[in-house]
DNA sequence: ATACGCTCTCACGCCGCGTGAGGGTCAAGC
DNA sequence: GCTTGACCCTCACGCGGCGTGAGAGCGTAT
């Protein structure tokens, strides 16, 4: 069994002394044994629950989170790192919506175009700030639906003609797939749809800036259904499509709540 | 000419009243105007400089550094976006591999949940470390390694399970041997392993795909050196082998290229 | 007049530690 | 046994970039 010291696990792990003591301080990484004279030791353990933390550190979760997550006895490493993808999808999002809005910002410099106030900030605007705006408005979808949609509208008018003809293509070909998997009989609890919910689940986190939990997706399938401009654009696709498709991805939201 | 009150802009730009505040506190973006009420009041030129400081904030510089930035009166703005939008593509593309990364370690863990049944023979690490630890392995050391983990986990996982036994077998034989002479008090830097970590290299040859050079070698002497399933892999054998087995190959890679 | 929303100025709190200050502990050498 | 120097400890403040009140003034509509 080895055993090290705070100054020898630092330099093992390559962090600092006052980083150990730190995590010690919020219980993150309790020493395996403290002597009498209060020197922290660790052993094998404490290294891998290190290693641990250090690689979600690195992912980008707070030490709360972290702690949560190593602590939680039925921790689901699958589901982690689904999450952690949809934040870097969000992260890629908004990263290409800040190019374009440089883009243009630079087209205005040079004097070639025009560019209207608001259009300067988009993709520009802080993750989190976005994130409980939108979360907001898909709460309150009811009242500010006109509101939804020109916000959208804004943020596709961002993108390159290309980026968003290519976003729509793909859309158009998961709702294809799955108004057909409607047309061949599929109840919308069917099972056997979760890989197409799930593109378009991805789809629309993608289109999002924030992460498209569950939650989230359901608030989005009671728009759909709510709102008669969605509901009109389904049915066109197919007839009944309408319904089925917000009852397909409420199915499979409620699903995914109880598998947590 | 426009004109923004605090809440205004603030809404436009997507941050909060009291980060306007804030960066009127520290200098770095000041009103246009303050009213005799001491109300904040901001035009144009306000507004061009904010998207600025959120850009640059973007991409991770402090508000001091932005302020020192901006603030250069030989700062040119179409030069400063020029070098920003390569900085985000760069940025961007960093995201896309991380991306490609998650999903392959989520494809990994789906297919060893579904595939648990048939869990047929025990490789080096689990595959559930093993995708973990390959997603850890590409963020600390870059692109570049991963052709090697891919080459080495395809072809593993192509073989046979009796090749795949053979192999392990060699291996094994071939560590016990090093284990044998570190007891028998051998210091890593003896001249005398080059034959055994000679066929240790050979063997790793073999299961890349790729020549493996002494710096590759070297390499992958950090990686077992550095992560923990290896180091607790090799202490099973025996105790110090964790660190004695990278010692005695990158002294023999060190040894190599010198000769070269 | 009064109510409501916007604005202001303090001023403390949060995270993830860095960076001392001030003092004990341990092994080695004189 | 005594010093030296390298460790270790516990406070405790500081930083950056704001969030989040509290308490008070301003502006406009009814």
């Amino acid at each position: 069994m080895e055993i090290y010291t705070v100054s020898e696990l630092a330099e093992l792990a390559g962090i600092s002394v006052r980083t150990l003591h730190h995590y010690d301080e919020i219980g993150l990484l309790r020493p395996a044994r403290v002597g009498d004279n209060r020197y922290r030791y660790y052993g094998e353990e404490e290294l891998l629950r290190l290693q641990q933390i250090l690689i979600h550190r690195e992912l980008g979760l707070s030490l709360g989170e972290i702690s949560a997550v190593l602590d939680d006895p039925a921790f689901d490493r699958l589901e982690s790192l689904i999450k952690q993808r949809d934040r870097l999808e969000a992260e890629a999002g908004r990263h290409r919506r800040m190019l374009k809005t440089i883009d243009r910002t630079i087209a205005k410099l040079k004097g070639e175009k025009a560019m209207k106030d608001t259009d300067l900030y988009s993709g520009v605007v802080s993750p989190q700030k976005q994130a409980e705006y939108e979360s907001w408005l898909i709460e309150r979808y009811g009242e500010n639906i006109r509101g939804e949609i020109e916000a959208n509208t804004v943020k596709t008018q961002s993108m390159s003609p290309t980026d968003h003809a290519g976003l729509m293509q793909e859309l158009k070909e998961i709702e294809d797939a799955l108004a057909q998997a409607m047309q061949d009989g599929a109840p919308p609890q069917a099972r056997s749809l979760d890989p197409l919910i799930e593109r378009h689940r991805s789809w629309v986190a993608r289109t999002w800036s924030k992460p498209c939990t569950p939650d989230a997706y359901a608030n989005l399938a009671n728009l759909y259904e709510a709102h008669a401009d969605f509901v009109e654009r389904y049915e066109a696709i197919a007839k009944g499509f309408g319904a089925w498709l917000p009852a397909a991805m409420q199915s499979w939201a409620k699903r995914q709540e109880q598998t947590c």
